[in-house]
RNA sequence: GUGCCCGUAGCUCAGCUGGAUAGAGCGGCAGCCUUCUAAGCUGCUGGUCGCGCGUUCGAAUCGCGCCGGGCACGCCA
């Protein structure tokens, strides 16, 4: 629709140009939809980013404009305002040629047709398997989720991938504190006793694995452990489980302990080496990450003979592009952003080409508790899993399922790059007011009218009218407005794959129902209403006037077209969309 | 101290590839259910877009400098 209006307002643009002898290169048209509808269906700037080159006043370019412009049919109006904007106004029909591309396509609107974009490895969580999983987790994991539906929306083919670094000190750690609380001794420096759930691990891990606590053979019980931390040990726990529970699969999960024992990472160390890009020194080995600007050499060979998580890294990146991925995108948490330099640096170092590389930082989500901090973090004993939190929003709705629609919303609707304080206490009261309710109330609404059309008036969605002179009797300003929302859908899907920006298509929605609630409530003070009045739908009297059958079809059909919408945008969102939503009881006021 | 992110209504946040009178939700106040779901709608209330300078026809949006908050600056992850 947008472009159509384009590629008319560009060819009036150089014929504007060529009347006056202009060769020098034109600005590119662009219309947007403006914020007051006073001012059409859409507007330019372009005469005022043109004036330099005119040399001329912007309004008299714009009037220009607006005379080669008129006459054709695809405008009603055409007008010149302020300082040099030309405003437009569409004809009825634009707008409902417009509705059939929507209605031809349904479900799969704004999707791309085939997917030929990139290939994509979509890193995310990635969390280390010593425990369940937080807040902080939970928003990686719903942004990852989601730029992953909206990458495969924009045609690319994404490969999702969790990364388990199950070779470090972290996990061997674990198993010394379940060693530690199995037999009654002291936790170890640094370790995870003073969590709860390790109370829990220990005594299921004492059952299960006896054998392998008294001979305190931690290689082996960390390899067990990591096994159920992310299976789980009792229904109900794993990290696997919260994520499913979320609505987040990964296709691939990769060990970073592989990485080491097929010897990728000593390959990849051997080519730095060989290339120059290491340096032993007070023991350890350097990676020379300030050759390509990094503040600081960067540790691979610790100088107790160990490796860092950074060499592993660089392997496990190295292998992703040997796989032949066109781009490679991690999510992580923004306290790692001081990380990206070294391990781009090392790609490069390698010979890859580290602009494939690319790093969602997903920023701090902090805990309040009426309003003071609450600490996160392994190993300060107190932190909120997505578990608990869950749990608690399906209890106070009465509704399992509306815990992971919630929280997929709060993290969804929020920029990444925003901080978040929850407050916990807050987070509990509001579980019924969440927002989320709204949209699918909306989704809902809309399902409930076309079902109504279907079982009382016969009008079934297969068989609603989808060509253009069917859609006629749309003349409501409302219903035009919506069409035109909805031919803004591709582009939308478009705009938030390509910043990785999950946030556009709640913005969206929110705005979808706006109008439509807004245009709903409406219609019936103007007396109106979509589908015939329950009277005349009883006793089938609508159906004597021809033009009423061919409103109410017509309507029908746009409204399937913004249900379509509506449900591919949750769909994106990973939140469910129900059919229908039952009226909360009202509470009683004393 | 250096680097990255943030600062918009009482609160939580959109808007930021420059455009006309800066938006939404929550809160507060006042209304709207004999009709297709009131988990909804309408109106009102509420803003030095952190501060200053600059760039230009035009800045919440771009640049620079401050101020405030967060994060990172380990042979931790």
């Amino acid at each position: 629709m947008k472009r159509e209006v384009e590629s008319r307002l560009a060819r009036a643009l150089r014929e504007v140009a060529r009347a006056r002898g202009i060769t020098a290169a034109l600005p590119t048209p662009t219309m947007e939809r403006p914020k007051k509808p006073e001012h059409g269906d859409f507007a330019t700037n372009v005469a005022l980013a043109s004036a330099k080159v005119f040399g001329q006043k912007p309004q008299e370019i714009a009037a220009a404009l607006r005379g080669a412009l008129e006459g054709d049919p695809h405008f009603a109006r055409i007008d010149v305002a302020g300082p040099g904007f030309l405003n437009v106004k569409l004809s009825p029909r634009a707008f409902h040629s417009a509705l059939a591309e929507v209605l031809a396509e349904g479900r799969t609107f704004g999707r791309a047709r085939a997917a030929t974009g990139e290939r994509i490895n979509l890193e995310f969580v990635s969390a280390n398997p010593t425990g369940p999983l937080h807040v902080g987790h939970g928003r990686s994991a719903v942004v990852g989720d989601i730029v992953g539906r909206l990458l495969d929306a924009a045609g690319h083919r994404v490969i999702r991938e969790y990364y388990v670094n199950d070779a470090g000190n972290q996990v061997r750690l674990l198993a010394e504190s379940v060693i530690a609380k199995a037999r009654g001794e002291a936790d170890p420096e640094g370790g995870y006793g003073a969590n709860a759930y390790v109370d829990e691990l220990g005594a299921w891990a004492n059952d299960h694995y006896q054998e392998l606590i008294e001979t305190r053979a931690i290689a082996e019980l960390s390899r067990r452990l990591v096994a159920v931390m992310l299976s789980g040990y009792t229904p109900g726990t794993g990290i696997q489980r919260t994520l499913r529970t979320l609505g987040i699969f990964h296709d691939v999960w990769s060990s970073e302990a592989a990485v080491h024992m097929d010897g990728r990472v000593e390959r990849a160390l051997d080519t730095l080496r060989k290339e120059g890009w290491l340096e032993d020194r007070e023991g350890a080995t350097f990676f020379l990450s300030t050759k390509l600007g990094d503040d600081k050499d960067r540790v691979v060979f610790k100088s107790d003979g160990g490796h860092t998580y950074f060499a592993s890294d660089v392997a496990y990146h190295k292998d992703k592009l040997d796989r032949g991925f066109d781009r490679l995108i991690d999510v992580w948490g923004a306290d790692h952003h001081g990380y990206i330099p070294r391990l781009s640096n090392a790609l490069s170092a390698l010979g890859l080409p580290k602009e494939r590389f690319e790093v969602i930082l997903v920023q701090m989500v902090s805990i309040l508790k009426n309003g003071e901090p609450y600490r996160m973090g392994k190993r300060l004993g107190n932190f909120i899993t997505i578990d608990e939190i869950l749990e608690e929003i399906d209890e106070a709705t009465g509704r399992p399922g509306s815990g992971r629609d919630a929280i997929r919303y709060y993290f969804a609707a929020r920029r990444t790059d925003a901080h978040i304080d929850i407050d916990v206490e807050i987070a509990k009261k509001q579980s019924l007011d969440n927002p989320v309710y709204y949209l699918q109330y909306g989704h809902a609404r809309l399902c409930s009218i076309l079902k109504k059309g279907a079982e009382e008036c016969g009008l079934l969605e297969g068989e609603l009218p989808v060509d253009v002179d069917a859609l006629a009797p749309l003349t409501h300003g409302d219903e035009l407005a919506i069409v035109q929302l909805l031919a803004e859908w591709p582009d939308t899907i478009a705009e938030a794959a390509r910043g990785r920006e999950a946030h556009k298509i709640v913005t969206y929605l929110t705005t979808l129902t706006q109008s439509f609630q807004s245009y709903y409530t409406r219609l019936s003070k103007e007396n109106d209403t979509i589908l015939p009045r329950s009277s005349a739908r009883a006793d089938g009297s609508w159906r004597s006037d021809p033009a009423t059958v061919a409103k109410v079809a017509a309507r029908l059909a746009w409204v399937r077209a913004i249900r379509d919408v509506y449900a591919a945008g949750l769909e994106l969102l990973g939140i469910s969309a129900p059919e229908r939503m039952d009226r909360v009881a009202v509470e009683e006021t004393e």
